[in-house]
DNA sequence: CCGTATCCCTACCGATACTG
DNA sequence: CAGTATCGGTAGGGATACGG
């Protein structure tokens, strides 16, 4: 039990010591999965690859420049990858790694826990 | 399968139609969750309840104002409960509710996959 | 088609001082 | 002790126009 600390312990954070913002592993992560639009982002993936107008039509209301950010951010965090098809027109597509696979699965967790 | 797109029809959501990050709970979910000390104020409150002081010493760094945002905003979504003690000098307490306490189980789930 | 560049705005967050 | 009041900085996010 006690696993969150137990997380922070494995990950070479000081919980009876200093526990911060900048060295919480929880804090950082939901510092840019909780940024506006990425839940939704990582939700349209989840179907299969997607390219970049595609998500900009399955994401009413976004604008180019937020999509190019967290799809940005989220290949850096690797949660996904960026295909750059050599065609022409140029065709790029975005699809999630294992690990997005994962994350996705945890944000299943936190739709079921908001409903009940 | 699908219980991120299942749990969002649960709610009323529509999946196919329209779902933008003010119709989406776990984007909702995310928005307060993820700002600034929350998830460790409520590490914080996993071992027992704390009254405001040891909290304020419990997170080195918070500024009061702060921490009176997290709890306030905590307690409002039903996280914790604010019991006020009629002693002299005045006593407070904050305490997880269960509910509290499945989200607490989220952020063990975010921690493991962190350091995964 | 797939993004960048630019501008702006506001909402979050921190520091500090003060009160019931 | 347990907060509120006030002020100010800053980074996130949106609209729009333009470039490779």
């Amino acid at each position: 039990m006690e696993s969150f600390q137990e997380a922070h312990l494995l990950a070479g954070e000081t919980c009876s010591g200093r526990l911060t913002p900048e060295t919480c592993s929880v804090t950082r992560t939901l510092a840019f999965v909780g940024s506006k639009w990425t839940p939704l982002v990582i939700f349209r993936l989840r179907s299969g690859p997607r390219r970049y107008g595609e998500l900009l039509q399955l994401l009413p209301g976004i604008s180019p420049k937020t999509l190019a950010d967290r799809l940005q951010t989220l290949e850096a965090e690797g949660l996904l990858t960026r295909t750059v098809h050599p065609d022409k027109p140029p065709r790029v597509e975005y699809a999630l790694t294992g690990r997005g696979r994962g994350l996705s699965d945890i944000l299943d967790a936190i739709a079921d826990w908001a409903v009940a």
